[in-house]
Order: structure tokens, then C-alpha cells, then sequence
DNA sequence: ACCTGAACACCGTTCAAGT
DNA sequence: ACCTGAACACCGTTCAAGT
């Protein structure tokens, strides 16, 4: 813990980006655990007072943090890469990427903007093969969800299970079941 | 908050499970956030000290809890009810329930214990029709994480998204395409 | 042996007082 | 106007002292 000593003009000129990445270093280096507004403060030299008007309170730079961390997750599609193909990639590589952060706790937050951030180009490469845009939707956050809540549940049991390789292949069939049957009912 | 005075005689009676009902009632009255060692400590009467002797720390105590919330949550087979219905119910008899509870952070804990006592009608319906014990295991934690993980996102978005009505419509497709892929694959 | 009161090292949040 | 230090009301956990 690095804390710096309270400077007035620092505080001042503090913005709320800042204080995200600050909290997110805290999380990086020592967990969700260590992540207090004390700490962030402490850490940016100031008190705790300038976070409660930037950010709000804690409830909201957790959400703040779940949102920075939901961006730039997932790959578009290739030039000539058929929908169902590109779905069962953007399963795996939301996974592998959110599994790579190992708390779920940030997972379950955020909102709609982080939600269109992940589900945008599968959205987009639904919609390029004359699926309605509702259809797409639907589609794009039932595999979102399916994913997300996935990846919280190993996250959440990481260690008390007997075989971590299984779990890879129940996951694979999960997302095969999933493509498969959307492939069957979108039109 | 019914705060009871230290008794001695109640202390070196107490056992765990007390511990955990009452955990439970604060978790029933005023949320997770307020389960706290000292509250249920007061609550029983006793100093926080015991609770460290019978469940170890307060990580064991949500443990227990979310052991006790995973009992009894799905039904028995009916007589004659083919196993992709009896899944189709188990499923969304599951998801009616831990929605029930209201809080997303219970649900992403629980060990082995948890899993037997929900899988478990689930596999001996699957292992009646012959199929295999490990596919059978296989496939009822497939459907266990992907409830689970659905109710986990659905809890923590509560009220953030716009349709209430289209969740239900998603979670019956996600099962629909999960069961018939077990259909499929399944001998 | 096993409890209680008190303490330690933290929290989230908000106050009066300072610049 | 917007900060800081100090305070309030809590935490999880563990200590010495009591029965």
C-alpha cells in the first residue's frame, strides 16, 4: 500500500476515471476484498470525501469497475465466418477472458452499457444475415447470460470441484446445445 | 432487532445449526448485508466468540447458509413422466425458487452437499432409463450451472432491464435448446 | 474449558472546521 | 466551493481476564 499524503490539488483536479483505475489496480494487486473507498482514497493521496462526489458511493464504483471491465472482451467476426461459428468463438473467448479476472462477484454487476459493449458485434453479425434485430437481441443476451452465469458459478465453486477438466467439456457442450438450437429457430 | 442479554448457559449450549437459523432470520428480515457475526451473535444472546468455535468464521457461516437455501428445492418425478419433461420442470422449479430468495450473492456458494441434493431426483431419473451414471452426472450439472448462472445474472440486474416479461421467454428457450440437446446425445 | 468485555485494525459515510 | 481531520456507527477477529 503506497499512500501518498493528502494533497489538496490532487483532490481537486481528481476525476472519476482516475478513481476507477485506481480501484481496479487495488483489485489487480490485492483483490476485490482489498477494494475500499478508504483504500482508493489512500492511495490517490486525498480523503475519502472527493470519491463520494465523483463516484457517488461504493455500491456505485463497483458497478463503475464491473463496467470498465466488461469492455473490449470479445473479437468480431471473420470476413467470411458463418454466424454459428462466430457464436460458439465469442462463447469461448467471453469465457476464457472473464474467467481471467477470478472473482465473480464484479461479474454479476453491470448494466446495459456493458451488456451492449459484449453482445454488439454478434448482434451485428446476426442482423448481416437478414435475422430480425429482436431475434438477434434475444439470441446475443441468451448466450451472454448463459455464459456469464457459467463462468460465476465455476468462479464461485473454483477448487472445491473434483475435475477441472470436465468442466471445459460441459461447457462445450453447453454452447453447442445452445448454437444448435438457436440455429434451428432463428430463421 | 431483538437483542437478547449474554447468557452464559445459552452460549455453551449453542450448536452450529442454531447459528445458521438465525443467520437465516436475519437474512430473511433485513437482507444479506445485515448478516453480520456480531448481529447474529446479539441476536442469540451470545458473544461472537462462540460463533468462531461452532462455524469456524464468517466465509463458513455463508457456506452454511447457502447449504441450507440449496435444500429441497425441486420435486420428485411424477410416475410416468419422461425424463426431458421431468428436466424441462426441474429446471424451471429451480430457477422459480432461488429467485425466490432474492439475493445472488448465496447463490454462487455451496460445495458438493448442494449439488448432490439438487441433482439427485434429476440423475435417478436419467440412470431409470438406462443411461449411463457419468453422462447422467454430466448432464445435471450442465442444467444445474446453467440455471444457476441464469438466476445469478437475472438477481443482479433486478430492475436495470427494460423487460420483465422477455426474461421468461429466454430462460424457457435456453432450457428448450438444453434438453433437446441432451436428447440428442444422450443413448 | 469455554465464556465475556475489551481491544485492534479496519470499514462506509458524513460532520464541522479549514483553505 | 471543495477540501481535510475527526467523528459516528458499524465490521471481522482475537486478546486477557473471568467463571
Amino acid at each position: 500500500m503506497v499512500a501518498v499524503k493528502p494533497d489538496r490539488r490532487r483532490a481537486e483536479q481528481l476525476t472519476a476515471d482516475e478513481i476507477v483505475d485506481t480501484a481496479l489496480a487495488v483489485l489487480d494487486r490485492d483483490g476485490l476484498d482489498a477494494v475500499s473507498m478508504r483504500r482508493v482514497a489512500a492511495e490517490l493521496g486525498v480523503s475519502p470525501i472527493p470519491l463520494y462526489s465523483r463516484v457517488g458511493n461504493k455500491e456505485a464504483l463497483l458497478d463503475a469497475m464491473a463496467e470498465r471491465l466488461a469492455q473490449g472482451l470479445v473479437d468480431e467476426p471473420g470476413p467470411a465466418e458463418p454466424w454459428p461459428d462466430y457464436a460458439r468463438r465469442w462463447c469461448h473467448a467471453l469465457r476464457a477472458r472473464r474467467l481471467a479476472f477470478g472473482d465473480s462477484r464484479l461479474l454479476v454487476r453491470g448494466g446495459r452499457e456493458a451488456m451492449v459493449a459484449t453482445t454488439r458485434p454478434l448482434i451485428a453479425r446476426l442482423t448481416a444475415d437478414d435475422i430480425a434485430t429482436d431475434r438477434a437481441i434475444d439470441a446475443a443476451r441468451l448466450l451472454l447470460w448463459s455464459v456469464l452465469g457459467h463462468v460465476a458459478i465455476e468462479l464461485g465453486r473454483a477448487g472445491s470441484d473434483s475435475s477441472e477438466v470436465a468442466v471445459e467439456a460441459v461447457f462445450a457442450d453447453h454452447v453447442r446445445y445452445l448454437v444448435d438450437g438457436l440455429e434451428r429457430d432463428l430463421p
